[in-house]
RNA sequence: GGCGAGGUAGCUCAGUUGGUUAGAGCACAGGACUCAUAAGCCUGGGGUCGGCGGUUCGAAUCCGCCCCUCGCUACCA
């Protein structure tokens, strides 16, 4: 805490501001809660109230989503009071310098963490230098007030960067309630992604949570979301252009002389948004953008039906051949944009094209055809199991 | 109590500054096809847009009142 120079002078408080007449317990946990008074620093948040609002005001998206800024903004018009940051009545905890009675608690401590983990207070080190100020802090709706009150407040008084955003996120519920032992209705993450898999639990999560908002777990709706989303969409449009590939185009991905109309509209509808795409992942709408993902997969299929490549192969291999390059490059692009959701899943799906690992990022998607047309393409197992009805 | 968000098809939601028969996905019911995980494609049913009243040629969209749901309302992280 050496780097952090604030100036603290031990006063007297009062835990609670009404003398408690009677035996209290606490709402939350039942057990009595007592009288304490003692010595405490105290962090001068006071005055630091305009300079807050100033920073609120002056950096839009600082913090998100905007109706958790309208809380925090709304709770520091209000006025802040200084907050007490050491306690003496107990050892753990960090040592206040030139006071051994007292220890650093609460807070103050916890959230100084987030840069005494880069080697803090040496502001030369690599790893601060690589990680701080933060792009994001992304936390839970019930601690929003301490990161985007105190923190930033602590780190203007020691004159240091704060980060660029502080997220909340919501609560994930299970079949619309908050998660209790006494209702038995904890979901097990693990269990979940034992039976169900990984990617499909993180797709099922982003699609269908808004990451500001509360969000619900129903094991009914993250089976027909796999089952309509990644197994017979996705996965399946996968499946069926490989597998015509392999049968029709000596399992090599043709390259196409002369796109028609229909091939471009498909290709440009998706590239054309990109800059929405980015957009969207920056603001931290990623259902949004998962939605709009998922519409080109629906598209690809649409337009796989309506091209109706075994039925031009004899007449005009030509236009097979551009059917199916338009609909490798629209996989390739798909497989691309989700690639940060479902890993797993798309990287075998870019495994199988032969898509080298630099040519995976959003920014290859405009340039077009990094195929290699010699190479075979990989054999691709199912991607996506479908889940039965067990329960 | 105060401040804020919201109540739109069975479910999850979208509906730009008020303008023609209110949309999407899922679920449900039919149909044609076959490259594919009996997947995909096409068509359809289904809504007094929380309630009442008002402004307007015209309101899910504006105004008023009421009902309901949710969030925040400081030193546990």
């Amino acid at each position: 805490m050496d780097g952090i120079q604030f100036q603290m002078k031990p006063i007297t408080i009062k835990m609670k501001l009404k003398k408690l007449v009677e035996k209290k317990i606490s709402k939350v946990s039942g057990s009595s809660v007592d009288w304490v008074e003692e010595d405490s620093y105290f962090f001068k948040l006071s005055s630091w109230s305009e300079k807050l609002l100033k920073h609120y005001k002056d950096n839009k998206d600082f913090i998100l989503p905007s109706s958790r800024k309208n809380e925090v903004v709304n709770f520091v018009e209000k006025g802040l009071k200084d907050l007490s940051v050491s306690r003496t009545s107990f050892s753990w905890g960090i040592p206040v310098p030139k006071n051994k009675k007292h220890v650093i608690y609460v807070w103050l401590d916890a959230l100084t963490n987030y840069i005494s983990a880069l080697n803090f207070p040496d502001t030369n080190n690599k790893t601060y230098k690589k990680f701080w100020p933060a792009n994001i802090h992304i936390i839970g709706k019930d601690i929003l007030r301490f990161h985007a009150i105190y923190w930033p407040a602590f780190l203007l008084a020691a004159k240091l960067p704060l980060p660029a955003r502080v997220f909340g996120h919501g609560w994930i519920l299970s079949e619309d309630k908050k998660m209790s032992k006494s209702l038995g209705n904890i979901l097990d993450p693990i269990e979940i992604i034992k039976r169900y898999g990984i990617d499909q639990l993180r797709y099922y999560l982003v699609k269908e949570v808004s990451l500001g908002n509360d969000g619900s777990i129903s094991l009914e709706n993250l089976k027909n979301c796999i089952n309509n989303d990644l197994a017979n969409n996705y996965g399946n449009l996968c499946q069926r252009v490989f597998s015509f590939v392999k049968k029709n185009c000596s399992n090599k991905i043709p390259k196409a002389n002369k796109l028609a109309d229909s091939d471009n509209k498909l290709l440009d509808h998706l590239k054309n948004n990109i800059p929405r795409l980015i957009e969207l992942m920056n603001k931290q709408e990623l259902n949004e953008y998962i939605k709009t993902v998922v519409s080109y997969s629906f598209d690809s299929n649409k337009y796989f039906n309506d091209s109706e490549p075994w039925s031009v192969k004899k007449k005009d291999p030509e236009r097979m051949n551009a059917i199916i390059f338009t609909i490798c490059e629209q996989i390739k692009n798909i497989s691309i944009l989700l690639n940060s959701i479902i890993p797993i899943s798309t990287n075998k799906v870019l495994e199988t094209m032969n898509i080298k690992k630099e040519n995976r990022s959003i920014n290859q998607i405009t340039s077009l055809d990094c195929f290699d047309h010699d190479k075979e393409l990989k054999d691709l197992d199912i991607l996506f199991n479908k889940i039965e009805d067990d329960n």
